[in-house]
RNA sequence: GCGCUUGUAGCUCAACUGGACAGAGCGUUGGCCUCCGGAGCCAGAGGUUGUGAGUUCAAAUCUCACCAAGCGCACCA
């Protein structure tokens, strides 16, 4: 696609610059252009002068004037007018990059947007990975919407990305669980002296698995992992969420690299034997202690098999890692940085999103939840709840590391309190106003539409932030934050309604009405192009 | 006690990673249905960004000290 506004204005400061000694001594990163806060201010400005004073010994707005000359002498002709206001450069865009921009989403359809700023480098996001030892709940919901989301973003933005659960299928949690089901099961068949052992798990669940056990001598552990694992692919199936990659926790033990790896680590002195136990030496990479990577009664910790895990990731070639946890785990993420730069991955590129935990309300009534004795909103009432739409929303709207509080009343509400439903709404009506002009026999391919005739306001301001979709996803690129699409298109959604309501697309003025059937059809391929991504639904009808 | 995260309008949260007078939604007050779907729209009120200092031309954002909430601090996962 075309270069978006944003850098076609860095470009000219950049060709404005180029025999500025200043030029050289910044990167390019430091020239920020910003979107204006205030209509007087443009559509865009940049704080480069306030930089440019220091290194010049100008004041800014000396700085910021002379900077102005320059890039007016280049006469872009996509600028209107710069203007200069107390250090900052204001840009005022001509209509027509605008308008122009209408029949580029129309031409490149569902591609508009997409940014070749991932240049196909690899990223790995493992998420959710809950251990199979019970049914996914809400927190894992919210893991779940978020790394898909995020994962279709960065697909979309030209990464190569491939979604990955890990399971813990072996450990203590394991065993645990294979005695609790074996204790249900004899429970079941009435037999005496079987109990859910201590820090077992007491969950109905098990319950429901013991009555399909036929056989007294199946292995317990290995019936409740697969069971429960099968369930978990089915709730996350139903929740529209699909991995590329099981990886199992046990692989590693099986073929061995988890002793493998440990023995380079030996070699490279970076493990340890010390009070009977041999440990891992994360402390020289910025860790607070070293951690203990093989118990003195010879088995591994958690810790050991995740460096196996983690050396697998590494070489399977990804530039980037992002582990998903939850808050449980962040006092994990110095260790795990410390395992990958052993390996001589830089930890930067292991990057962990910690996503809060969810707090479910109905009403002003708080739910409380305790998964210790097994009572629990699941993921999958949830959805039965509320639907896997409003779930993912409400999961995906709020920044990651906020706690987040889920209302249930409010997700099922049909009404414009609800911003799914508000969202969706909107779709319906763009929907709507299309088939309503080709019923009255105007065909939008056919017609010849004079962009010039869209004047009003509200028309070029619908214009304006539909060039603000590759930025809002540059921005989440960079920061992983999904929640500014959700954002993003709540502001597309109210600028239409506005718009709607204010004037009508389909008149007798078969040009005027041309020109805003172009307008709403760009609107709507942005529009599903962003539900999409948030893998929220485009209803037909409502 | 130490560490991580959070603290912004009555409520739930944003603020493009240090930029101009901190923005939305809900709630509240007051308007708007002959018309492409009123399941919607418009307008108003509402703020010392937890407190106090510091750095900077510029701080919600960075530093330090307090206060408050949540979560960690295992030879658990």
């Amino acid at each position: 696609m075309e270069k978006t506004v944003k850098e076609r204005i860095r470009d000219v400061i950049k060709k404005a610059l180029v025999d500025d000694p200043f030029f050289s001594k910044i990167d390019e990163r430091d020239i920020s252009i910003l979107p204006s806060v205030r209509e007087e201010f443009g559509e865009f400005y940049t704080n480069l002068a306030f930089r440019m004073a220091d290194a010049a010994n100008k004041s800014p707005q000396k700085a910021a004037l002379l900077l102005k000359e320059k890039i007016i002498s280049l006469s872009p002709n996509f600028i209107e007018k710069i203007e200069v206001k107390n250090g900052f450069i204001n840009f005022f865009l001509k209509k027509e990059v605008y308008l122009g921009l209408l029949s580029e989403i129309l031409k490149s359809g569902t591609s508009f947007g997409h940014l070749g700023i991932g240049k196909g480098r690899k990223v790995l996001i493992e998420f959710v990975s809950a251990n199979p030892t019970g049914p996914l709940t809400i927190a894992h919901g919210r893991q779940a919407a978020f790394g898909d989301s995020l994962a279709r973003i960065l697909r979309y933005a030209g990464f190569e990305v491939d979604r990955e659960y890990y399971i813990n299928d072996g450990g203590r949690q394991i065993r645990l669980l294979g005695e609790s089901l074996k204790a249900r099961y004899f429970q079941l068949k009435g037999e005496e002296g079987y109990a859910i052992p201590e820090d077992g798990y007491e969950g109905e669940y098990l319950i429901e698995i013991a009555k399909e056990i036929k056989d007294d001598n199946v292995s317990f552990e290995e019936f409740a992992v697969e069971h429960i694992l099968e369930e978990i692919k089915k709730d996350l199936r139903a929740f529209g969420v699909n991995f590329d990659r099981w990886t199992r926790e046990s692989r590693f033990l099986q073929d061995k690299s988890v002793e493998k790896f440990l023995e380079v680590l030996k070699k490279e002195k970076l493990l340890y034997f010390a009070d009977g136990s041999w440990w891992f030496k994360s402390s020289a990479y910025g860790d607070e202690k070293d951690r203990v990577v093989v118990k003195s009664d010879g088995s591994y910790t958690y810790l050991a098999s995740d460096i196996a895990y983690h050396k697998d990731k590494i070489d399977r070639g990804y530039d980037t890692l992002i582990n998903i946890v939850g808050p449980d785990h962040h006092g994990y993420i110095p260790r795990m940085k410390a395992v990958v730069e052993s390996f001589g991955f830089d930890p930067e590129r292991l990057r962990f999103i910690v996503v809060q935990l969810t707090t479910l309300y109905k009403g002003k009534e708080k739910l409380s939840m305790s998964t210790r004795k097994g009572q629990f909103i699941s993921l999958k009432q949830l959805m039965e709840e509320v639907g896997p739409d409003a779930s993912r929303f409400f999961f995906i709207f709020r920044k990651a590391d906020s706690h987040l509080d889920f209302d249930l009343e409010l997700a099922k509400k049909k009404s414009v309190e609800n911003p799914v439903y508000y969202l969706q709404y909107a779709y319906v009506r763009m929907k709507h106003i299309l088939k309503f002009a080709e019923e009255s026999g105007i065909d939008l391919l056919k017609a010849q539409a004079d962009l010039s005739l869209l004047k009003e306001p509200e028309e070029l301001s619908i214009a304006k932030k539909l060039a603000r979709f590759s930025d809002t996803l540059e921005g989440i690129v960079n920061t992983y934050g999904v929640h500014l699409l959700a954002e993003y298109l709540l502001d597309l959604a109210k600028t239409f309604h506005s718009y709607y309501h204010r004037h009508r697309v389909v008149t007798n003025n078969r040009e005027l009405t041309a020109a805003r059937l172009v307008l709403t059809s760009a609107l709507l391929t942005v529009f599903s192009k962003a539900l999409e991504l948030l893998n929220i639904s485009l209803p037909e009808e409502m």
